[in-house]
DNA sequence: TAGCATGTGCTAAAAAAATAGCAGTAAGAT
DNA sequence: ATCTTACTGCTATTTTTTTAGCACATGCTA
């Protein structure tokens, strides 16, 4: 049957609710209302929900009386595509644009540790590359 | 009057569009069908590039007979609140995390050189944090 | 000139997405 | 027991998206 190509063949309610679900790593209906922007009802949510679920994009766990919403592909297999996506899209494929990016949006926030970190991971790259 | 958050707000078929554009820079609207995966037909194409370009996404200019579309917020502009976005929604917000996958997408691709200029990057960070 | 290929603009229709609202269930409070 | 609150399932309707196709323009070729 389906999963062509999960991400890019969403709505756009359905890309704004999957967003959120990943970022939180769950939710419930009324969570994912609460953080959506400009958002639309309640009983809108739901049915959009239960349409991921059908799709297979997400499933549900009752919780008390309400229902726990999580992604399926979990979040570390949903990444890497989505990822390799703006990748491509943004910055040619050049891992060097995007890594520059990435540092440019959080170069307030990156502590000597965290740099230190990043240089280990490039010398593993780099180790392993042989 | 408009632009919220643009691209959050577009319908499937439009991502799918302004993606091929930023990913070649610009296109014609043959071109952009031939990009589309699962492809819809030419005047579809063609009507929706009218409504992006109304909405304020693209702008055109003519080439010969045809039309040469172009995305409005420059690639660069553009590129960053995407990354940013599968930066909060798949790896936390971090810097880490994202650049480790990076690495691994591209790991067989890397060069030394291009190694050599990620750990630059990051030196320049250090350089500049203090 | 006539015919064809390759464009565009536009409008009407089909299809898909988004939404509202009713009916029902369960649990706690009065 | 009844009321209230907080949910779910579902269907019908509205709205938006997506699409096809006609009409017109331009350039090239026979």
């Amino acid at each position: 049957m389906r999963t062509r190509r999960a991400l890019t063949n969403l709505s756009r309610r359905e890309r704004q609710i999957m967003d959120v679900i990943y970022r939180e790593g769950q939710a419930t209906a009324t969570e994912v209302l609460s953080s959506i922007p400009d958002p639309p009802g309640y009983s809108a949510v739901r049915a959009m929900l239960r349409v991921l679920e059908n799709k297979g994009h997400l499933r549900h766990v009752p919780d008390g009386n309400r229902y726990v919403y999580r992604p399926t592909p979990p979040r570390d297999r949903a990444g890497k595509p989505a990822l390799e996506n703006v990748l491509e899209t943004f910055f040619d494929g050049s891992t060097e644009k995007a890594v520059a990016a990435l540092i440019d949006i959080s170069r307030a926030e990156l502590s000597d540790e965290e740099l230190d970190r990043l240089s280990q991971l490039i010398d593993n790259a780099r180790a392993e590359g042989r």
